[in-house]
DNA sequence: TGGAAACCCTGGAGTCGCTACAGAGTAAAG
DNA sequence: CTTTACTCTGTAGCGACTCCAGGGTTTCCA
């Protein structure tokens, strides 16, 4: 299996396939005589797992741990059990903030519905009365 | 005003400020003779614009469009209008799938609670599992 | 058989929005 | 007068890719 092919296989793009090798995420394959990169099932089954932990929104050095664990299958979990808890909460805060933004974003386009009229733009007037410290829901959250 | 008491009053660090200037989002203040910047009033306001903005998650590229149309009233606020719309999409499109996130997550860490025995850690498996193209809820919604 | 298209390689630079130096000079406080 | 706090420029680093240049190889089709 080529390159190419682990690419179709698997979704992920070529030189994102070599960067994981670079990064360790991915274990150098054996080359063909001409130098080309020979992959098999194992580097397929890594690749998916990456992509899986990745689509969680974890960390490439997360990646690596819960690889190191997965390749040590006599150590206990409680470390996987840890960095899941801990994905989990990053994964809530940002979203905590996100809908707090999306609120913002909400209100601030409620500002210019229908008279998009000159200077008088209500959106901009609302980004700019930030700047003179008038009462902003942005400013006081953060 | 120095760049330090533009920091304070802004809560913007230094370096921040200097990176905004080199990216052209705040105007090159005035030097005193030793070669210090020397900003005024105008700074101000100009850098709780462009922070409010980042606040709502806008790029540089955003915001400095954004300073444009405020630099020039006559236009209309289309622009204006278009460009928060589709922050609102970016934004709930991110929330959406940050919400599915939280959602593997939590069936992902209900897999391993209690038995934290050796090599049958659920979650581990759970994640292997996807590399043999078996039902993952993940892979589907991608 | 020839030549075009598709594939592969390495190494390095670019992206975004900062942040953190190094190494120098200047100013304010005690 | 010394220490501390501040300021300057310029460059490098982060994370997770993405893209490019400039080469070599393979495969396909006429």
């Amino acid at each position: 299996m080529r390159i190419k092919a682990l690419s179709d296989a698997t979704g992920v793009e070529i030189e994102t396939i070599r960067f994981y090798e670079k990064q360790g995420l991915l274990p150098a394959p054996a080359r063909e005589a001409n130098g080309y990169r020979e992959y098999g099932p194992a580097h397929l089954e890594r690749l998916a797992f990456v992509r899986h932990c990745r689509a969680l929104d974890m960390s490439l050095a997360d990646i690596a741990r819960l690889l190191s664990l997965v390749d040590s299958p006599l150590a206990d979990c409680t470390d996987v059990d840890l960095l899941v808890d801990a994905q989990l909460t990053r994964v809530r805060a940002r979203l905590k903030s996100m809908r707090a933004l999306e609120k913002q974003l909400v209100q601030l386009r409620a500002q210019c519905s229908g008279k998009h009229a000159g200077d008088e733009c209500g959106i901009l007037q609302e980004l700019v009365s930030a700047a003179h410290g008038e009462a902003c829901a942005c400013h006081a959250e953060r």
